[in-house]
Parts: structure tokens; sequence; C-alpha cells
DNA sequence: CGTTTTACGATTGACTCCAATCATATCCGG
DNA sequence: CCGGATATGATTGGAGTCAATCGTAAAACG
């Protein structure tokens, strides 16, 4: 039975968008949906990937969807097992009630991530990271603030002026802080903007808590962001030996 | 044989990670990637699911964007059709160069998911709305501002008063506002804490747009917004019979 | 070092998905 | 109004996938 042309092209755009806000849909839920046999429902899925619209999967089909924060996931995979490491650390300085800012690092997403998974409660998380704010909102017990300010593509984290004056509505227990680089003189980063946001909130929290891998010890960067006796607590997967070695006064190990 | 457990979780990052990569893996090419049984891949991929970090499908798997906002996604299949129309509709309203707000509703992610579709630039887009500053910031030309604020885990969206102080540092051209209700009296919504932020953008901004669908025509909500004469533009898929009966002044038609 | 645990691969039978083919009913152009 | 084009559904053979089970060998543990 044929069927006029706009139909079938307007149940195409209807398909488009459903898998859009669906991102995967199985052949079969296709077929319910809009009530056509498994041919008719494979023959506009073909359609729409031949229009590079949608992308095809065994048994259905996947929007083929703006990654959200890709170069930051990407980042995310580097050296996971230190980053889980140091997020295990991190969390036992962490107690219930605490109010904790988390800055916009792949290593500080990480303790969010352990968090998620061993939640401490009651607790207010204060960030500028959208993916962490994403990850730990609908965690139970965690009340989650997000700095405001522009968006920053890349990083997929708040900055600027905004995110600066917002700093001063909270009390802070513990800040989080990551860094690119660490060597005798103290602490780097690479961008400016960070620098700025991370020194205000050096200077508003109760304690500093720097988290840093070990590849970043002896690194520097265009920014720098503190001296080490600005910091109260380093979290590290690198043993006191290297630490000692790369000039990191005794008080952090 | 069985492996060292370095070996196989290390196998098993990487996968995650290659499945970020490339959104849908079939099973066959896990199996040739790393050099394993079907069984293995099967194991591998069925780790990662129970641990929330892919979604199966049949004959592969899924990296997972889509577990972030469940409710919020939820919400969105809703009369998508009216969504959609309302959409193209407001975008035709934004010109270059314009500073937009846009509230936390799904008709208003509609809006944003047009704009993404078909960018207007350059635009200054300004939210509370978290799945609306993700989806914009990856924009080319679009600078995207987040409200800072608690965030509110069912909706998605910034509310308190962070969220009203900060829209004292922002020139709104147009804000494009949801309702969840609209009677003869003027507009209503549900959550008092939404409608507070709101009254403070009609304020604030140059013009008022309300988007509406045909469905919240004549009902109302526990939290009273605004009159009608407050809001310069309403756009809406219902036809003007229909508005004009339900007691929307002429001027809105 | 001996025991237990567990990661792996192979196999099996049931199930699902797919591409191709075909008849049919409807639309579309002339 | 008629003939060609085409969207659809049914069928079918073949390929792919799945869950479960089992034996094995190596790691982990005491």
């Amino acid at each position: 039975m044929k069927v006029p042309l706009h139909i079938v092209s307007a149940r195409r755009e209807k398909l488009a968008a459903w898998l859009q806000q669906r991102s995967y849909v199985p052949l079969n839920e296709v077929c319910e949906r809009f009530q056509v046999s498994e041919a008719t429902a494979r023959r506009d899925l073909a359609a729409l990937a031949s229009g590079n619209q949608i992308l095809r999967t065994h048994g259905g089909a996947l929007a083929d969807f703006n990654h959200r924060f890709p170069s930051f996931i990407e980042r995310q995979r580097m050296d996971q097992a230190a980053k889980q490491s140091i997020a295990r650390k991190a969390c036992k300085l962490i107690q219930a009630a605490d109010a904790c800012f988390f800055d916009a690092g792949t290593t500080i997403y990480a303790i969010a991530e352990e968090l998620q998974r061993a939640p401490i409660t009651p607790l207010t998380a204060i960030t500028n990271s959208l993916p962490v704010a994403e990850l730990l909102a609908p965690v139970e017990g965690i009340s989650v603030h997000l700095l405001g300010g522009e968006v920053l593509p890349r990083q997929s984290a708040l900055l600027g002026r905004a995110a600066r004056l917002a700093l001063d509505s909270y009390k802070i227990d513990q800040a989080f802080l990551s860094v690119e680089g660490a060597n005798a003189e103290g602490l780097w980063n690479s961008e400016q903007e960070v620098v700025d946001l991370q020194k205000g909130l050096i200077a508003a929290a109760r304690q500093t808590i720097v988290c840093l891998d070990a590849s970043k010890l002896g690194r520097t960067a265009p920014a720098f962001l503190a001296r080490w006796k600005q910091i109260n607590i380093l979290v590290t997967d690198a043993d006191s030996g290297t630490l000692r070695d790369a000039g990191i006064p005794a008080h952090l190990l």
C-alpha cells in the first residue's frame, strides 16, 4: 500500500527527532511507535543513515550525537588508575556535612565519581565544573551548587568575573584543586583565568587540598598559582621519596 | 588461562575509552580489537554495563551519554511536534548579536535544539538550564553563560538566591520563558522558586517571550507568574480562535 | 607450596536480526 | 483515467547474537 510522499517524509523526520532524544532505539520500538512493519522501519532507518542523520547499529539505530564533553572525556581516560587512587585518598578527607569545592579538572572529576559510588552525606558540593555538577546532582543527600559564569566549551567549566564573585556567597570547608605542574617553587596551571579563580578559592577555603598525579611533578605551566605554604594538604599517587626529590616541602608529605 | 587482574582491568578501561570515542561498537569488533573470544568480550561488556559505564545493545554496546538527565529527557518526549513548531517560530524572533535568556523547560530546550541545528551567530545565550548550556556550549559563535545557584536534580536547573542575583550582571534582549498554565488572568507555574526567578527576568529583559503549547491553555498552577500585559510576545502552536476563547488579550494574537 | 579463585575459550541450542525477493495496493504523472 | 512508480508487508534463508555450561590453566591467597 503505497502511502503519500509527505506522510513518509514526515514519519522519517519524526523518527530522526525521536532518535535525537533517545540516543538509542531498538528496531522493534520503532515498529511499535510508528505502527509499521519491521521492513519499513528498517527502510526508514536506512534512509536516514544514508543521509548521515543517524548511525545504524545491530538491532536498532543511534542518534549521531554531539558527544557532550568530547575533549573532557578524552583527557579523563588518561592515567585512570592514578586518578582513582588519588580519588580514594581524597574522599577520606571529606566528612559528613562539609562544604567542599570541586575544581574543573579530570583528577577532581575522579573524586566526584568516587563520591557518587560511595556517598558521604549530607554534603554540600560547590563546583565550577559542569560534568561534576551533573554527576553529583542526582545523588541523594548531596546538594550541588554551581558557580555562574561563562561556559568554556573545551574545559566544560565556568570561569570569568561572575564565577569569582559567586565564590563570596559560600563558606567552603575544603577546596579540591587540580594543577598542571608542580615544582620546588610551587604550583602552576595553564590558563590565567583558571588560576584567577583558584587564587580566590585558596583565599576563601578553610583548607586547600591539591590533587596531583605523579606525571605533573617537576613540570611548570604558563601561569603561577601558589607557593607550597599556601597549601594545606597534598593528595598524590607519588611516593614520598619522589616528592622530596621534586622539592616539595616536608609538611605536605 | 586466568590472566593477571591488572591486565583485565586495563583491557576493560581501554574498552570503555574506545566506546566513548566510537559511541557504538559491535561485538565482533571488540573481539578483533582486543584479541579475545566472543565470550570474554561479552563478559567485559557485561562488567562495564553493570557499572553503568556503558549501555548494552543487541550485538554490541553503546557509550552511555544519555543517563544524564533522565527525568528531563522523559518529559522532553511529550508533545514533541508542538514543541518543534513552537521552537521554529521562536527562532525567527532571534537576531544575530542578541543576548537571549533561555528558561529551564522542555519547550525552551526545543528552541535550543533548533538553534543548534541552525545557529544564529554571534549570539549570547544566558540560561539556568544545564541541558541548554551543554547543548549550546559547543556551538561555534554562541557564547553561553550559566547563572549560578543550587542545582535542582529533577529540573536540571539552577535556582535560588544566587541565580536571581546573577541576573543583574546581564543585559538581556529577549527572555524565553515556559509556563505550566495560562488562562484569562495570566500565567502560572508550578514552583514558587521558578516563578521568583522568572519575575526577575520579566523585569530585566527588554522583551519577554512566553512559549506555550496548546495543552497548557486554560490550566492554572499553584504559583502566579504574571499578567498578560507584562508579556511582549506569545509563541504557541494553538490557533488564534482557541487563544481568544481562552481569554488571551488581543495584542498577543 | 597447596588450595581456592577466577579468567578464559569452546560448545550448544534458542533466539534475533538482516538483506533480498515478491505480491499488492496505492500514489503520481500524463 | 490509465500505466508506471513506489511504499508497504510477508516470507525466507542465512548470518549473527545470546545465555548457560564446562573444562582448563593460571593467578591469588593463605
